[in-house]
DNA sequence: TATTTTTGGTTGTGATTGCAACTATATTGA
DNA sequence: TCAATATAGTTGCAATCACAACCAAAAATA
């Protein structure tokens, strides 16, 4: 135990870093200069329309992008004070509240989707082959096979 | 122009955008409990290790760690309080400043390695095959090869 | 059932970030 | 040479984040 990585692996994740960071500064940048909110809005707003009618726990929506609990019920404020999604009180359980996406979340989402998508093709999709990104993906997803929810 | 990314390459960008969140929080919770500073000042104290002698200007940092100016103004204050960097006046522009590593700033390197490597070996490198790596090393570099310093 | 522990979520507070405005020096170009 | 513009870095301020402490309900245990 205790082994020291390669080299390769030091590089790799480095360049995971990088990359990432760089992206996500793209993703960013044409968000905020077309006046839509941050890729984090996004992010839970698509999680909640895929479970449209039922709606998400705020455990579960942290889950699902990994974002931790307090900085969750922030955001949730955000986006419930911007009127994008709803607190509904939990039936099954007094502590927890059920967050269904509004209609006004629904149409953030479709207004933000072309730039987003711009985006990422632009600067991610048409600089890798097709193979290339599934086999990413595929080796990505090994890696967060371990996650679990965070605290 | 303006086509939209295949499904196959938004799941590749997601997938990156959640295991990196997963890989670093792993990574900045395992300095936080060691008391060990964040991965930021880690990786700028690399930068400058590597170029001991000569020093960096902030341009140059910025430029390696993808961090925008401000940010990494205020983060150098923060290794300068620290006594881990030195600011030195630049002689060849007046404007900027030559950055400079101190052996306290080397002590922390040495001390944040194995924690840090520790972390990347067991939630990153065990997981993936070598090849698999570097791989997936070559990949994001082709992304981040468009890469260029952030204003 | 009563007590303890765990879980879901919120909130206070200080640190960090992002934006925009600013200073000062360098560079360009008329 | 002198004005205009660009570049390097800093700073004020508001928004966001991380940590810890907290509350309330649920689950586990006695």
């Amino acid at each position: 135990m205790n082994k020291a990585p390669t080299k390769e692996t030091m590089e790799g994740w480095i360049q995971l870093h990088r990359s990432h960071r760089y992206l996500l500064e793209r993703v960013e940048s044409a968000l905020k200069s077309e006046g839509l909110p941050p890729l984090d809005w996004y992010d839970v707003l698509l999680e909640l329309k895929r479970v449209k009618k039922t709606g998400l726990r705020q455990y579960e929506i942290s889950g699902k992008v990994l974002l931790n609990k307090h900085n969750l019920s922030r955001l949730i404020d955000r986006l419930e004070k911007n009127g994008l999604v709803q607190r509904n009180a939990c039936p099954e359980d007094g502590r927890g509240n059920l967050i269904k996406i509004t209609s006004a979340g629904e149409k953030v989402l479709k207004q933000a989707w072309p730039v987003y998508s711009h985006v990422i093709e632009e600067s991610f999709g048409t600089i890798l082959k097709s193979d290339e990104i599934v086999e990413l993906t595929r080796v990505l997803s090994l890696v967060l096979g371990r996650a679990e929810r965070l605290t």
